[in-house]
DNA sequence: GCAAGTTAGTTGCATACGCAACCAAGTCAA
DNA sequence: TTGACTTGGTTGCGTATGCAACTAACTTGC
């Protein structure tokens, strides 16, 4: 039974992986948000259709593991801005099918560029092995790292 | 200049973090949201009080990183909810020195040991040495990860 | 063909957050 | 002392989020 006072913010792996994800994540922000007014969501939102293409937002859910509330907000602000179009699918008439205009384009271009490069920057300072590895770490703490249960 | 269809949310940096993070502080959520119905940045109050003892809210914020607002009002629930409690300090009557209650000081002692166990259950499937690792590499990414600016 | 589920997506509500503006207490210099 | 500046902490306001409840469209078994 460990002892209480032995426990360490500053040690404990999810305070870590917060405070590294909010500093990277901030930095970056910059450029979805100052630029273009997005949230990160919407950001993510964009990324997605832009890498994939056309798809509904159910799929972005199990792509992305963002919840339905929150696509669906995005991709109606994403809609809002002129950044995509929503199509009723011909096949369930439920679901729609999501799709970047061409505007959206351009805004994903950009920033997937900003992207690469600022991923490309923060990598190069850890050291490029490193920074495989550390894909692989945080890939397993996504996957199992809820041992608890209570998934999102 | 990079081709942007190069670019994958999933390789990307940032959004691994964030997942990650999201990943463990979300189960272990469960732990002091559920059993306390504290947030997560009153846990993180409680903790560095826990840890450290008593202190001012100005501490907090530079110690935790959390930002004044949040400790803020964090603190006032705690205090809410009979877990903290303040004292002007005789030195500088604008500062508040802030205690754990008995009650507050049950709370720590076993959400610490939670905590711990947690973090070592994580660790343990990760293989502690390269857990370690991930704590150098994560703090750096924090300390240097804002290469654009922009800071918290 | 239809009642009992499911599933895609939206919405209401209550809460947490970020930012900027704001008080009150302290400091510093003339 | 007094006026200009800094600093500890709070608050107002607009926005993002989570959860549960909800609609509409599909599926299944009978």
């Amino acid at each position: 039974m460990p002892d209480p006072a032995d426990f360490d913010l500053e040690r404990f792996l999810p305070y870590l992986l917060n405070q590294a994800a909010e500093a990277t994540s901030r930095s970056f922000q910059a450029s979805y948000k100052a630029a273009y007014g997005l949230t990160r969501t919407q950001w993510r939102v964009l990324a997605n259709l832009g890498k994939f293409g056309s798809m509904t937002a159910r799929d972005i859910c199990r792509i992305s593991h963002i919840e339905k509330t929150k696509v669906s907000r995005a991709v109606a602000a994403l809609e809002e801005q002129g950044l995509l179009s929503r199509t009723t699918s011909p096949l369930d008439r439920r679901a729609e099918i999501l799709a970047l205009t061409d505007a959206g384009r351009a805004v994903f271009a950009d920033l997937g560029q900003r992207a690469i490069e600022y991923d490309r920057a923060l990598r190069a300072r850890l050291g490029t092995q490193i920074a495989a590895d550390l894909d692989d770490l945080l890939r397993r703490i996504i996957a199992e790292g809820t041992p608890v249960g209570d998934e999102d």
